[in-house]
DNA sequence: TTACCAAATGGAAATCATTTCTGTTTAGAG
DNA sequence: CTCTAAACAGAAATGATTTCCATTTGGTAA
C-alpha cells in the first residue's frame, strides 16, 4: 500500500481516503474491476461513492502508475493494480484467466523501433491473458486448457 | 469488392447498397473509422444512414471477416479493413501511423501456449502502430521518426 | 497548531455512444 | 414473379461517461 501511495505523492496528487479505499480494495481483489464493481465494492463501506468521483479517480491512479487500463477487444473499461516498480518504463500485464493474478512483462517480444511484415514498428498495444504457474498445476490437463484457451 | 462480397455471402448475409457502400468507403478511406465517421462520410450520398444500421453493419461485417475492430488504449471503437484471406486463422493488424495503411501480421512472436514469465499463454491482443514503407523512406529523418514515436 | 488554498468531493444534470423496438422494405431463393 | 427471412429507417430507451458547481479537505507554510 505505501508504495503505491509514494506513487501518488510523487505526482503532486493528495492522499485521500477515497483513494486509500480503492487501492485497498484493488489489493483485495486482486483481478480486474470495472467502475461500477468498484462502485458496488465500496458502496456501503465509507458511505456513498458516486461514480463520478470513481471515474475521475480510476482515470488519476491510472496516470500515476498505481492502476492501468487493461486492454480489452470490446473496450470494456477495466483497470486494475499495475505491477511496475516506481519509474519503470514500458512493460505489459498478463493477466491469468483463472485466478485473475496480473504479471508483469517488462521485455515485451516486440521492440519498438523493428521490422515487422515491412513496417517499422513505432507502438505497440500488448495484453496476454495466460494460466500462472499454480493455476496451470492445478487444471494441467489438456481438455481444461483447451477450454481456458476457447475464452480469449 | 467482390472477394469482400464473397465473405458476406459465406456467412449466409445479403448484400445489400449499405453494405457495399460501407466496404467502398474503407477501400476508399484506407484507414480506420468510427461509426461516426461512416455516418458523415455516407451522409448525403445514399441518403440518409442512420447510426444504428451503422452499427450493426459494421459488427456484422466484422463477424464475416470484411473488417476487425481496432485495438486501443483508450476502447475507441474502431474499424478497419481486414487484410486477411477467407479463411484465414489467428492474425492480427499493423497500422501505418502516417498514411493509415493496414498490413496483416500473421505470424505473431506471441503463440498461445508459449510461457511468459511464468504464465502458460492462452489469449493475446496484440495491436501494432508502425511506419509503412513508403512513409518510412518518406520521412527517414530520425527527428520525423521521433515525433511520430509520440503519438502512440 | 492554525490558516489557507488548490485539489478533491458529492451528486445532480447533461451529454454522448450504443441498443432496442417497431413497422416497412428488400434481397435473393424457389 | 412470389414469398420470407433478413435488412432497413428512425424514434425512443438505455447506459456509460462527463460536466458542473457548491462544499469540503489534505497538506503546506506561517
Amino acid at each position: 500500500m505505501e508504495e503505491h501511495l509514494e506513487k501518488l505523492r510523487a505526482s503532486g496528487r493528495k492522499v485521500t481516503p477515497r483513494r486509500k479505499a480503492i487501492i485497498q480494495l484493488f489489493l483485495q481483489e486482486q483481478g480486474d474491476l470495472s467502475p461500477q464493481d468498484v462502485q458496488e465494492a465500496l458502496s456501503g463501506t465509507t458511505g456513498q461513492f458516486g461514480l463520478p468521483g470513481i471515474y475521475r479517480n480510476l482515470e488519476i491512479l491510472t496516470t500515476c502508475g498505481i492502476l492501468f487500463r487493461v486492454v480489452t477487444y470490446g473496450g470494456e473499461r477495466r483497470y486494475a493494480l499495475c505491477k511496475a516498480g516506481h519509474g519503470e518504463g514500458h512493460h505489459h500485464h498478463i493477466v491469468c484467466i483463472a485466478c485473475r493474478k496480473v504479471g508483469k512483462v517488462s521485455d515485451c517480444l516486440y521492440k519498438d523501433g523493428m521490422m515487422v511484415e515491412g513496417f517499422r514498428l513505432v507502438s505497440h498495444i500488448v495484453q496476454l491473458n495466460g494460466l500462472c504457474e499454480s493455476c496451470a498445476r492445478e487444471k494441467n490437463d489438456l481438455s481444461a486448457l483447451q477450454e481456458l484457451r476457447q475464452q480469449g
